[in-house]
RNA sequence: GCGGAUGUGGCGAAAUUGGUAGACGCACUAGAUUUAGGAUCUAGCGCCGAAAGGCAUGGGGGUUCGAGUCCCUCCAUCCGCACCA
């Protein structure tokens, strides 16, 4: 009767084919309500899943089937971010073409997904490197090229309705144009990354290394595509608050746009020159003993004396030879040179003298300082090391010299003694008076530079003849990648396209062009992929605006933490673009994102003895000198050694000696990041063969809530294991299908209520490793009370069936329900079932149960019984005079407090 | 340095609003079954204590009849950002 025992793999492997040979999960609008839960894509890597994952795509399959069950129409996509560079490293290593690669390895990441039941929607699948998907890309690259951002009416608009200055010449007028285009070029300090031959984004530089590869970078400056993302600067940070996401991710956006408020203040120099700089501090005015300019300011070779002319150029010169990474190493000693210079500051008439230091970047702000040193500890630091004046004028009694706090003002002369904050609007106010200076909001957000000089993306759209541009007229999309003779880019850093000749010249009505060889970055298609799911397959737009209307927002968005500030901010910013122009209509795309943790290894040691071959057990390690060695995870079983697979899993180890403990050798543990080198990857294929994926999904989720980061941890799998066979048993007697259709009882009624109302209420808060542990519980009960009515099994199937489908559906089908449980509906509970007949309180005195005294009292809703709690309970324990109040929780406890 | 998250048994962890802390699972112990191993079932399992009872949610303090949960403070770990004026 093989038959019938719990074959998973034969399940499993029945169920999968069915669904994808059915298209059970194809879905259509209809007059259903929508929910659309997405999972950030994949980039297709070489090496495959391994265990941690599938974590998020699991979660978010089982939200899926449950809100399909609930009656929502649910859209539950995948595809794949399969432009990129570990495919074109590849490629120059081996020639071969990335697109064969990706492929292959797009293959194999579907079939793993779908040994997962992933309940995906294949025929929405789409992948950024196709040219029917980048076709759109590009055609949103133009869109944005083709506007600007009106600050009247806070919205994008057409390049066309830009009002533009009357009497100017043809190329003043372009240029006026090109500078309020959303995407523009321009010659712009760029991250340059030598070994990946490619600009860098400020997002992908870490530390002046490169995200990828850890490589140095460093700053040159370079012809670049950049999109005005600065624009949105505030929509991006003020529609935030109406977002459902987690703090952490709220908080990352908010300090990456980094806005301040303050004021621009001009100190004039001579009669030509001034320096313009931004404080947040203007009430600190008084304090200002000195200016700092960044050693590119412009303004430097005009303002140096003849004196410090040889100084200050050294120090500008060897400052432009530095990396970010060899400026941010001065951050405890700073470095700066006098000009010879001074400047009269505007509110007390002082002059003050003008320094130049790399600690003021040119970056941001003005890039210019007043320095302030008593109320500001890097003005401080520069001051005392450079001996320059340090004024207070803001009183306070703190011990540190440099006090950054609020407090009233001194020093000031006729504003002494208000408050600062008074003082900084009063201080506004008079350089606005004077036009002197002026209310600024400054954000730390930059544009973001948009090309990369790469083979493997999206090619831009743009045709250039000598210094004017054309953009490639949207019929003509896509602009698709060419073949090219090799992949590395070109040692002038022009991308790998201006090889190809033949396609980087074009000749359009007579007229010879050339095409733009950058390409766009990584993040491009995944900017908007959410989009191209509601549609994919659309030719004559990139998603049709009805189903756009229909299915927009991302009801439910699951993905890693490391996107906060890249992939989550550039999508925000496209959509509101898209938003602005009237393409789509929502003005943010998720609406609820939850982050899931990563999952780490979690690897196993032994300890070798030194220049010996004999291994002794983890807690006899200390009497020994001992190396500590990674050990293979999969040769051990809750930290203990299977020392014959051991000694026979290499040459090395065949003879080697044991020192045990209670007769095992116990290995050592330690949570790390999943690598080869660190023996400790777990495969999900290995895990699906040994017991199911329906076991495998299900004991993803009972790790712990999907938030957390947690070590992968095998020890306990069997747990989950045990309660699938459970379930199937539930079913059979004897290895044969065994229900009955008697009525239930109470008891069996009140499990499967409570269970019910628990699965419900843990799956739309997300705390899916509860509702395993409740389901366990279920299954339990319902065992010791041989329960196996179909009244009770067939709400119990659909209630496992979000998490573990494939049994659920098995059986389904085995208990002659003729729809697959996709038609069926989640069940209701009813409280009725849940209530006990009895109520049991705890009889608490003064906070304390110092009894186990229990009473069965309906107390919610009977006065009656109110007063045989009084005779009879309370005179038992305390004196009823004694008594101050009797506090009742509904169906929890009594506290008599006397 | 700034910001965020976390801290509960041997381990992974539960505990919507303050209401019998440790559900559920792993590991462990004992018993049943079994030729043995495995599998399964039953019972036990925070710490101290023979028991009664006492002590326990990183440490210290507070609010409350009652605190893992709220407030203050300190400590540890992890993750971001980092001269942003």
């Amino acid at each position: 009767m093989s038959d019938s025992k719990y074959d998973f793999l034969k399940i499993e492997k029945k169920w999968q084919k069915f669904w994808l040979e059915n298209k059970t999960f194809k879905t259509e609008i209809d007059s259903k309500p929508k929910y659309y839960v997405m999972d950030m894509f994949p980039y297709p890597s070489g090496s495959g899943l391994h265990v941690g994952h599938p974590l998020g795509y699991i979660a978010s399959d089982i939200i899926s089937r449950f809100k399909r069950l609930q009656g929502f129409n649910v859209l539950h996509p995948m595809g794949f971010d399969s432009f990129g560079l570990p495919a074109e490293q590849y490629a120059i290593k081996t020639g071969k073409h990335p697109k064969d690669t990706t492929e292959e390895n797009i293959q194999r990441f579907k079939e793993q997904l779908n040994t997962l039941g992933l309940s995906f929607d294949w025929d929405r699948e789409i992948k950024t490197s196709d040219s029917e998907y980048y076709k759109w890309t590009q055609w949103i690259f133009l869109k944005l090229y083709n506007s600007f951002y009106d600050f009247d009416k806070k919205i994008a608009r057409n390049i066309n309705e830009l009002t533009i200055p009357e009497k100017i010449k043809q190329k003043e007028k372009d240029e006026f144009i090109d500078s309020k285009r959303l995407a523009y070029i321009d010659e712009v300090d760029v991250n340059w990354c030598e070994e990946l031959g490619t600009v860098l984004s400020n997002e992908e530089v870490i530390g002046g290394l490169s995200e990828r590869g850890g490589f140095p970078v460093v700053r040159k400056p370079m012809k670049q595509w950049v999109m005005r993302i600065t624009n949105y600067a505030e929509r991006l940070l003020e529609d935030l608050d109406n977002l459902d996401w987690p703090d952490s991710i709220k908080i990352s956006q908010k300090n990456w746009i980094g806005k301040s408020e303050g004021a621009e203040i001009i100190f004039n120099v001579n009669e030509k020159d001034s320096i313009k700089v931004f404080t947040t501090r203007p009430d600190t005015i008084y304090g200002a003993t000195y200016l700092v300019l960044a050693p590119e300011h412009e303004i430097i070779k005009n303002i140096t004396t003849i004196n410090q002319k040889a100084v200050v150029e050294n120090y500008v010169y060897i400052s432009s030879t530095k990396s970010e990474l060899e400026r941010q190493e001065n951050e405890k000693n700073k470095t700066g040179v006098f000009t010879g210079s001074y400047a009269l500051n505007p509110i007390s008439n002082v002059k003050i003298p003008i320094w130049i230091s790399d600690y003021v970047l040119a970056s941001y702000g003005t890039g210019a300082i007043m320095a302030v040193p008593a109320h500001d500890e890097r003005d401080f630091e520069f001051a005392k090391k450079f001996e320059l004046d340090i004024n207070q004028v803001i009183s306070h009694t703190s011990k540190e010299k440099c006090f950054t706090g609020n407090g009233k003002i001194i020093n000031s002369g006729k504003f002494d003694g208000l408050s600062n904050l008074e003082f900084k609007d009063v201080v506004i106010n008079i350089l606005e008076e004077k036009t002197l200076g002026k209310r600024t909001i400054n954000y730390k957000l930059r544009d973001w530079i948009f090309t990369r000089q790469r083979y493997w993306g999206e090619p831009i759209p743009i045709l250039h003849d000598g210094n004017r541009r054309k953009s490639v007229c949207e019929k003509q999309l896509p602009v698709k990648l060419p073949q090219v003779e090799s992949y590395l880019p070109t040692s002038d850093g022009s991308s790998p396209l201006a090889r190809n000749s033949e396609w980087t010249n074009i000749e359009i009505n007579g007229i010879k062009y050339k095409r733009e060889t950058n390409t766009m970055p990584q993040w491009a298609g995944s900017c908007w992929y959410y989009l191209r799911y509601l549609d994919p397959k659309n030719n004559s737009s990139f998603a049709d605006y009805d189903k756009i209307k229909y299915w927009m927002p991302v009801d439910l968005y699951i993905g890693g933490a490391e996107h906060a500030v890249l992939h989550l901010l550039y999508s925000r910013f496209w959509h509101k673009v898209l938003y602005d122009l009237g393409f789509v209509n929502t003005n943010e795309p998720f609406k609820k994102l939850v982050n899931q943790g990563m999952i780490l290894g979690r690897s196993n040691f032994i300890y070798r003895i030194k220049g010996t071959n004999k291994f002794v057990s983890y807690n006899l390690r200390k009497n020994y000198d001992y190396t500590r060695l990674h050990v293979d995870v999969n040769l051990v079983k809750n930290d203990k050694l299977n020392i014959k697979k051991f000694m026979n899993s290499s040459k090395e180890f065949k003879n080697a000696k044991f020192i045990l403990e209670n007769n095992e050798y116990l290995c050592g543990f330690d949570t790390e990041k999943m690598s080869k080198s660190k023996n400790n990857v777990v495969n999900p294929d290995d895990i699906i063969s040994k017991y199911g994926s329906d076991t495998l999904r299900m004991y993803e989720m009972f790790l712990g809530p999907i938030e957390q980061s947690k070590p992968w941890n095998t020890n306990g799998i069997e747990g989950v294991f045990k309660f699938l066979n459970k379930f199937w048993s539930l079913f059979h007697k004897d290895e044969k299908l065994c229900i009955s259709k008697e009525k239930a009882s109470r008891e069996e009624l009140k499990v499967l209520h409570s269970t019910i109302k628990k699965i419900k209420n843990d799956i739309e808060r997300l705390s899916l490793n509860t509702c395993i542990s409740q389901l366990m519980i279920a299954v339990n009960n319902l065992s010791k009370l041989e329960c196996n009515k179909i009244e009770i099994l067939n709400p119990l199937i659909i209630l496992v069936s979000p998490f573990a489908p494939h049994i659920s559906e098995e059986l389904w089908e085995k208990i002659g329900n003729k729809e697959t449980i996709s038609y069926s509906h989640f069940p209701d509970y009813n409280e009725s079932f849940i209530k006990e007949n009895d109520y049991e309180y705890p009889i608490m005195i003064n906070g304390k149960l110092r009894t186990k005294a229990r009473y069965s009292l309906d107390l919610n809703n009977s006065e009656i019984e109110k007063d045989i709690l009084e005779n009879e309970i309370v005179n038992k324990w305390v004196k009823k005079s004694e008594i101050k109040k009797i506090i009742i929780v509904p169906n929890k406890i009594i506290n008599i407090v006397y």
